[in-house]
DNA sequence: AACTTCATCAACCGCGGAGCT
DNA sequence: TAGCTCCGCGGTTGATGAAGT
């Protein structure tokens, strides 16, 4: 795709001075070094690359490209090791039961597209992020829905998929989701700034982002994004989710639980989707009124549940922190 | 046929988190 | 504790081919 001339005129930094990366003052040396190739990636460094990370692995990206004899940076490598070479990628076009996939996750966890790439098997999440940008956008406008929140757009003539830039449409930027989520290969961290009281009939306390909260730690072994998550927030949930039931509708949140890939499970479930909110909307008078799902595999069924969190009157979506029509939804 | 516009997606960039010293 | 380094993520760019005029 992209050649030789294209990438140096975009890619001057890599014949100019060290670079200081912006606020810590930190070097980018792999990324910065005179001489190293640049653009689209060749037969010949692709066999490179797959032959040494067959023989010694992943990881190591630094010093990568030296041992197995690319001039490339690792950033570079590792790109493109994860979005092309590894044989787990998976090519082709996106199924529905995958764009459906997509968009349910995308409403729940935002422009995470690293977790939402983990719960899609052979995907990446370049793959998805092109896929969300180029087609779920345009089919979202076009429904009348905001792919920012998933909520109706704001009758606005300039709306138009051309306007919905971050930087030049009309619809205030929105920060999604303050599940904040820090990964890494080494460690998994979930912060969920908030005091959950989660399918209970008490009203649950939400704190703003980064004002408090409860941080929760668990290392994973795998190096994907499909996360455990240790729910050791201190009391921060402090409740379970529906009725004690035994079909994994009645979530216990519990220490130790796998919480967030129970959420994610039970998105490729609409039957349990629907099962939850019905049983919520039995015992909670407080639940957020049910909206039309977004998937095109909903539109026939408007009485659609949202998502687990949303339909469990978890006070989180992919905009912000919503906990009903009481005035204090943070949106950022 | 020539030109323009649009759509796609691989690749790059900057930044932040986390580990190490 | 502070600084450095590495890694990974999300946002963005731009070459390329397709579609339209």
């Amino acid at each position: 795709m992209r050649t030789q001339s294209s990438s140096s005129a975009k890619g001057a930094a890599g014949a100019s001075p060290p670079s200081k990366a912006k606020g810590k003052g930190k070097t980018t040396p792999c990324c910065s070094k005179v001489g190293l190739k640049r653009g689209p990636w060749t037969a010949e460094e692709d066999k490179l690359l797959t032959d040494y990370i067959n023989k010694e692995g992943e990881g190591r990206w630094r010093t990568l490209p030296k041992l197995a004899g690319l001039l490339r940076c690792g950033k570079s490598c590792r790109l493109r090791w994860m979005n092309y070479l590894r044989p787990t990628v998976k090519r082709g076009h996106i199924t529905p039961d995958e764009e459906d996939l997509i968009l349910r996750l995308h409403r729940l966890l935002g422009n995470r597209w690293s977790l939402i790439a983990g719960r899609i098997p052979g995907r990446t999440d370049n793959e998805i992020k092109n896929y969300w940008n180029t087609h779920l956008t345009k089919k979202l406008i076009s429904q009348g829905i905001d792919p920012r929140n998933h909520k109706p757009l704001l009758v606005n003539p300039t709306n138009n998929p051309k306007n919905h830039t971050s930087s030049s449409s009309s619809v205030p930027i929105i920060k999604p989701t303050p599940i904040h989520v820090g990964l890494s290969n080494k460690d998994k961290t979930v912060k969920i700034n908030s005091s959950v009281n989660v399918g209970g009939t008490t009203n649950h306390q939400i704190d703003q982002p980064n004002s408090v909260g409860g941080t929760t730690n668990q290392t994973t072994g795998n190096g994907g994004a499909d996360e455990d998550f240790n729910m050791d927030g201190g009391g921060i949930i402090s409740c379970c989710i529906g009725e004690d039931n035994e079909d994994n509708v009645g979530m216990d949140f519990c220490p130790d639980e796998d919480v967030f890939s129970t959420f994610f499970d039970s998105l490729m479930n609409h039957d349990v989707f629907f099962a939850a909110s019905q049983n919520n909307q039995q015992s909670n008078h407080d639940i957020t009124p049910l909206q039309p799902s977004t998937s095109e595999h909903n539109n026939n069924n408007n009485n659609q549940p949202l998502n687990p969190l949303e339909q469990m009157n978890f006070p989180f979506s992919t905009a912000g922190w919503v906990d009903g029509d009481d005035g204090d939804d943070f949106l950022p």
